[in-house]
DNA sequence: TTTACTTTGTTGCAATTGCAACATTTGTTT
DNA sequence: AAACAAATGTTGCAATTGCAACAAAGTAAA
């Protein structure tokens, strides 16, 4: 994971931070923000915690839209986030930068330093991109079980293992897969009695392999 | 909808595509391309023309990846994208520019043109994250009603008319939104039966406010 | 214009899912 | 340790969906 400020000393960091304007912001652990109150564009950096991003719809049916650690951007203009209709939770004390969208890009500072950021910017960004593929891919599965498979795989994948550690709870997963959690508890335990994984908390153990059957209508 | 070559003179553009080591590439409408012979970690960007990248999983559905016209990237590294295990269609005559990612993102070069480019793909990129942000909205609505209600309104705004105009087929729209095509197709005729919408080829007309009980549960 | 192919529309039916309601377990706070 | 809150597990049931199979309409090619 790249870091935002990759090749940029110290003392450039603070010059950028002046030349953006850019504000740094302090979430305690398990506090929600339900509106930044900041200007109409702006990029978040996360530089320390963990946050999720999420919707309330009518139904009550929540949403996570995102999730970022250490090193993410986020913002409305990455997504169309307006105030109010999302919240930020902090799921640990987490600091984050705000800065002005049009500032990054409208600046011609010819520094090394600004050069270099943007270069960052554009490479956590398409990071993004790759793990919102992800998430498509897997909700464009269309039945639940397939959904789980197919986050289980990309997680395997991702942790090079087939013991694998959910990064969420199960509540939280529900919603990340757009599922309701109960059909999904449900789902989870057909497959533990088929003998396809095993669950102790957040461990997973995939016992099927990448050629199994299950697979073959991924 | 930011040009890649924003601000770049001709004479500049030439020199970037030597420097990144550019190839152009022309697909003719509706040809399928399987596999592009290209590096590891390559950027597409859509010069003219109009691609969709499908992905066709062992149940035969055909899934829509990416939907992506002038101006806009795509590549491997913006997404899992192994080649064959996706094609690229070409929906009309398309030119593409392929380039090498770390090329692009390594180069030092302090030219002025270089940094531009970096700038106008951060730009381009932000915009990607955005629509997928909208894609992944839709996807997580639970039914089909919801998902088309929701589809129809970023439409609605994007088109900002109550009258709007599909960009897919239907066949296609029901890979998008990744349901069953006559589903889909039963629940857009309830939706008509009902009043909500009036349906002409490609052309609907959404007959409901924005504060209607519709949008209550989206 | 006849033929072939693609897209759209329709329907019955079985499978899957969401929902609601509740029991149980786990975690947190005082 | 008691009291409360949050997360997990379970189940019946109705609603929604996918699937299959086919008819009809539209489009392109010969």
């Amino acid at each position: 994971m790249t870091n935002p400020f990759d090749q940029i000393s110290e003392k450039n960091k603070e010059r950028l931070f002046r030349l953006l304007e850019a504000d740094t912001l302090k979430i305690d652990a398990n506090k929600i923000l339900s509106s930044l109150v900041k200007s109409d564009d702006f990029i978040g950096i996360i530089i320390k915690g963990y946050i999720q991003i999420r919707k309330i719809d009518y139904n009550g049916n929540r949403i996570i839209i995102d999730e970022l650690e250490e090193n993410q951007v986020f913002g409305n203009t990455l997504s169309s986030l307006k105030n109010n209709e999302y919240e930020i939770l902090a799921k640990e004390e987490t600091s984050i930068i705000l800065m002005d969208y049009d500032r990054i890009l409208k600046s011609e500072s010819p520094k090394e330093y600004y050069n270099r950021f943007i270069k960052n910017l554009l490479k956590i960004i398409s990071e993004k991109v790759k793990e919102q593929n992800a998430r498509i891919e897997i909700l464009t599965k269309r039945t639940i079980r397939n959904k789980l498979l197919e986050y289980f795989r990309i997680l395997s994948q991702k942790q090079s293992s087939k013991y694998i550690y959910l990064p969420f709870n199960f509540t939280d997963l529900a919603d990340y897969l757009a599922v309701d959690r109960s059909a999904m508890s449900r789902e989870l335990r057909y497959l533990k009695e088929e003998g396809f994984i095993e669950i102790k908390g957040k461990k997973i153990t995939l016992l099927y392999e990448k050629d199994s059957a299950l697979y073959q209508n991924l």
